[in-house]
DNA sequence: TCTGGGGTCCTAGGACCC
DNA sequence: TCTGGGGTCCTAGGACCC
């Protein structure tokens, strides 16, 4: 007998917020339940998020506001700018959960997390046991979906959405007749461009791809394409990282809230943005080796421009980063012309342990004063509030900021927004 | 007129080397 | 007119994810 025969069967499951940034808006404002809502993104552009009630309006993902505003006024839904402060905190909460009730968490993104769990009889009801907690203790409702492959719990999740429970155990023998019942596009990894060719090559369900010739897939879908083949079939490709590899880059970009026309606010902007950037690295511990800085446009068919900048040795200073970015971007900019958006890409990043020094410049203490200087800047704004000290060149009144008409309070993170009740 | 922000991985092709 | 073969490294661009 092989060896294999006798292991335990592991199953991959995908916990799923339901519907996550409208859950979290509901979990504070009672008016906002069981009514129709839509949550949108940064400069109030897009939907990203919505209620059963909005979807069943007909309301779709991604769509751009202004082009629903009449359905949104007949239908009084409610609409939120997103509140990222609120939201992030949220997930740390139910991730926390999901940490304490399980082995084996990989946390996949702000509403998604895969759990392992070792074959039993009881996964089903474990399952639901852990999206009761989940529900008492943070009000998010979840949707749990357990397959084989990471790839098959995200087709049991879909399943699990829509059904009575929210959980749904898709087991070997009943894979193929759910997989046959899933079209190509529904796949996780199968992109609006790969569904168009495997579509037009007759391969239409996701079990038509299952059953689908490997040197064809490798062909066509390269080797991404067929590790979801395999993963299709019950053989685990996309393995969970013990270690999380570290962040290869870090972007900090937004779009403005009115159109910037002039050096001076781009290079306020571009500041800004490198300053945001920074911060970002240098909270992971990690120095930049380069930085892009690019801008686009308005409207967006007029292009972008970008441009890097290397610097002699990799660094997480502040001051370093905005000159860095203003002197790459900005002698290319010329004044006048509309931009939409612009932002910052720090690259090359490594760890700061493991600096590499550059032979010919030469280390005074200067260096060494700066990284205090970072430090202290972040402690201080870790205990005072978010930016409370910022650079000048990041300007001061901002009229170009991004947009965010409609957003809640942060409930959870900022003592003066705190939920008041009278009683 | 209006359309987000932040990532990852893979491949093809160019530059360069011997 | 003819003018190799085999490698590595880097980058840009495409495709995908939430």
């Amino acid at each position: 007998m092989n060896e294999q025969a006798s292991k335990p069967q592991r199953y991959f499951a995908l916990v799923d917020c339901n519907n996550f940034y409208v859950s979290c808006e509901r979990v504070f404002d009672l008016t906002l339940r069981g009514r129709p809502v839509v949550v949108v993104c940064n400069n109030d552009g897009c939907i990203i998020a919505r209620s059963n009630e909005a979807k069943a309006l007909g309301i779709p993902m991604g769509a751009p506001l202004f082009q629903y505003n009449h359905v949104i006024k007949k239908e009084k839904i409610d609409v939120r700018s997103s509140n990222y402060a609120l939201y992030g905190d949220i997930s740390a909460r139910v991730m926390k959960i999901l940490e304490e009730s399980t082995e084996e968490i990989e946390v996949y993104s702000i509403d998604e997390a895969f759990i392992e769990m070792t074959a039993d009889s009881k996964l089903f009801e474990e399952a639901m046991a852990l999206r009761k907690k989940i529900l008492q203790w943070t009000g998010i409702p979840i949707s749990i979906g357990i397959g084989r492959t990471k790839t098959l719990a995200k087709v049991a999740n879909r399943l699990a959405k829509k059904s009575k429970e929210n959980v749904f155990f898709l087991k070997e023998e009943a894979e193929e007749s759910v997989l046959a019942e899933l079209s190509v596009e529904n796949i996780w990894g199968i992109g609006r461009r790969l569904s168009v060719f495997l579509e037009t090559s007759g391969v239409t369900t996701a079990l038509d791809l299952r059953r689908s010739c490997d040197t064809w897939v490798k062909k066509n879908m390269s080797v991404t394409g067929l590790r979801t083949v395999f993963e299709l079939r019950g053989i685990p490709c996309l393995l969970s990282d013990d270690a999380p590899s570290a962040k290869k880059s870090v972007t900090s970009s937004r779009s403005f809230g009115r159109p910037v026309v002039s050096k001076l606010e781009l290079g306020e902007a571009l500041a800004s943005y490198a300053a945001r950037a920074g911060e970002k690295i240098r909270e992971e511990g990690m120095l930049a080796s380069y930085l892009s800085a690019f801008v686009v446009f308005h409207p967006y068919t007029t292009g972008i421009i970008s441009a890097r900048w290397i610097f002699p040795e990799p660094t997480s200073n502040t001051p370093e980063l905005i000159f860095a970015a203003k002197e790459a971007l900005l002698p290319l900019y010329k004044e006048g012309k509309p931009c939409r958006k612009a932002g910052v890409m720090l690259e090359g990043l490594v760890s700061s342990a493991a600096k590499q020094r550059d032979l010919f410049i030469s280390h005074s203490k200067k260096g060494d004063r700066w990284e205090k200087t970072m430090s202290i800047l972040d402690d201080f704004n870790k205990k005072v509030g978010y930016r409370a000290i910022r650079f000048a060149s990041e300007g001061i009144e901002k009229p170009w900021k991004t947009r965010r008409a409609k957003c809640s309070p942060r409930y959870t993170t900022r003592w003066e927004e705190v939920l008041k009740i009278k009683i």
